[in-house]
This record gives structure tokens, sequence and C-alpha cells, in this order.
DNA sequence: AAAAACATTTGCCATATGACAAAAAGCGAT
DNA sequence: ATCGCTTTTTGTCATATGGCAAATGTTTTT
């Protein structure tokens, strides 16, 4: 739980008391590779912090084809805003990308919490603004570029992420084919 | 300033002492066509509301051509959140499409407002939230998606504002060049 | 170890988009 | 209406990427 602690501490202070009240409510989980954290067509029911693993989130597009819409890491929140927020169906869903260490929250509990806790909220609201900021930055070069720019920046930025997951989930966060993106790996080499 | 008001009680609610507060500091402002809201290596000065026009978010890119990231229209909030948020020199800069009319808000005021106003925070993480969560919406499908349907799906969501921007920044929004976009254009037709 | 299942690479060809330049159309100022 | 400027369209050709299928490589299961 230390990661998750430091974590939050970095957007704003809590005490000791705050600190552990908030650890009662969090349940170590562990999901393995290909398992869903969350479900298209449900409403998300937990907050995650991804303690050890890798997560895509996904969809498909009016194609039919899965597209990953982005890659969640370690020491990051996953969660389906829209749904856990608005208490709507969620269109996409979250699969373990790897097996995953993750901490999770029930949406009871997270409540309780933004209402019990003084200045919980503002830290959630910090760390979800930054998350989504984040996401927007990252997903938006993606539009602009071409392909193996793409794959050179994904490499760049994501070191640690790019030889844990399979090539076709990558493709298609890049938006491109799987092929083509194997022959811009063999160019690059 | 009746837009304004309908907006922001859109998303939670305020007395009539609180909403006068908010207006004592909002300050209508014209910006002409082409003429900057704020610009890249400056930090965000101001929050602002588009009353009437469409502006645009840009910037460079490393092959030096000048991207659309978005663009804004009427009933909606503008602002570098990254630069206003921390202070920091913005990469991007926002620029007025068509003449507009603006109600901005300098930043100490704003301060001011959040400090002073309960509850008004939890009004602005929500507006802000929603807008970040349309921006990954709207952007993330252009990976995905071939030219023409990122066309058309842009002229569905935005029958409004496509007859009012020029090609080229339509064009670098959508990710390919204005040529490509003509001839699309033409297809469709 | 062999078989089966899955992931990646490669070949071949079709097509969409880009690059560059010129022509055409639109628009404002005089 | 005309001129000059900007935006959009069009032509030509080069190139990147996609579609599909086969071949190769890798992992998992038995």
């Amino acid at each position: 739980m230390k990661e998750l602690v430091n974590y939050i501490l970095q957007f704003g202070n809590l005490n000791q008391q705050q600190i552990d009240l908030i650890l009662t409510k969090a349940k170590e989980k562990d999901i393995k590779k290909e398992e869903y954290f969350s479900e298209a067509g449900k409403i998300a029911a937990e907050v995650g912090f991804i303690v050890d693993g890798i997560m895509r989130v996904c969809y498909y597009n009016n194609k039919g084809e899965e597209i990953t819409k982005y890659f969640i890491d370690e020491n990051n929140l996953v969660v389906d805003l829209e749904s856990f927020d608005n208490n709507i169906c969620s269109s996409a869903y979250v699969q373990a990308v790897t097996d995953c260490k993750v901490i999770v929250f029930s949406k009871a509990d997270w409540q309780e919490l933004l209402d019990t806790i003084v200045g919980w909220d503002t830290i959630v609201h910090k760390i979800i603004s930054k998350a989504l900021i984040q996401k927007v930055a990252r997903r938006s070069p993606l539009v602009s570029e071409d392909a193996t720019t793409r794959y050179l920046s994904f490499m760049e930025m994501f070191p640690k992420v790019i030889n844990r997951i399979p090539l076709s989930y990558l493709a298609s966060y890049l938006g491109i084919t799987q092929s083509s993106l194997s022959r811009i790996r063999k160019n690059i080499r």
C-alpha cells in the first residue's frame, strides 16, 4: 500500500488518521493477464490503482475492430470516469495486458471517503485532471504524425512498457495495422 | 452574461448572491478573427467563456507544421489548463478563428472566487472534467479512422462549425493535408 | 518432445494520402 | 468592375499504409 500512499501525497497533504481511513477501504486484488477490470455495457463499480502490471482501455469501433485507446501502467489510477461518475454504462472495457496487482475501492467506499475526509475531493480532482490532461497529450500527437514517428515516440515515452505488450495491441493504439508496425520495426533496426 | 450563468448552473447550484459575485469579476471582451486569446511561451492569464465565435488551440509539431488540436465554440470554457493551473509556460496558443465575444476572468479574480464561494471549486472541477473527457473522446477516434470517416464524423458532430472555419485549419485538426481534404469533400458530393 | 495455438514477419498488390506546383475560385479594397 | 491577395481545387507523381495470405517464430498444452 506504500505506493498508493506516496502517489496520493504527491497531490496534497493528509494526516495519518486520514490515510489510515483510506487504507481501511483499500482492497488488494490480482487480475490475471487477459482478464477484465471493467466491462463494456456495465457501470464502472471500482476505482483501481495499479501496483504492478499493465492494463489497456479498449472499445470496438464502427467497423468492428478492437481499438486500444490507451495503456495504463504501474502507479496510475484506473477508472472509467464517465461511467463511474455518471452511473452510465461504459462503452469501453479495461483489460489486463499482463498479470496485474491492483488496489481497489468500491464505489460506495470511495463515496464515503469523499464525504468524510476534508480535502480528499480536491486531491481526487487533481489526480483526475492530471490523468485526463495526460491522456489528451498522449493521444493527440498520434493524429498528426506518421506511423514511424508514432512508434518512436511511444518507445521513448514508455520504454518499460513496449516489450511487455503484444504487437497487435500497440498497433491498434497507434492506429496502424499490425503488419505495418512489424515493417516499421524492421526498418528501424 | 445570461449564457454564462446558465452554463454554470448546469453543473451545480449557487444562490443569487454568489452568482452576482461571480459576475462582478466577469469582463466582456471582443477578440477579432486571427487575434490570440493566449500565446505559446507565456503563462495563461485568463479563463474565458465563449459567448460567440470559434477559437482553435494550436501548436507547432517537430516538423514545424502548425497543428490545430481542437476547436472551441459557443458556450464553452477556453483555458490552457496545464499552463493556468501550474503556472508554466504554454506550448500551445489559442487563436480566434472568427470574431469572438468572450467573457473573461483574470487569474487573480478566478482564484478569489475559488477561495470565497463555497462549492464553486466543485462546480469548476466538474466543468473541467467534462471538458477534458470530451477532448479525449473527440480526439481519440481520429487516430483509428480513415480520413473520410474523420471528416464525416466532424461534419456530423459540428455542423454549425464546419462552414465557418478555413479548410486548412480543419485539415490539420483531422491530421490530413488540405488537398486531401479538398478531394475528400469532392468525393462526398 | 511433439502438437497445437498464437504471435509476428514477410510477400504481393491495391489504394489512400502526401508533396509540390499550377490553376481556379472567392473575397476585400479601391 | 478590376486588381491583388488568399483560399480552395486540381493534376501529376511518389510513397506509405492497408488487405490478404502464407511462412516463420514463439509459447502453451498435452
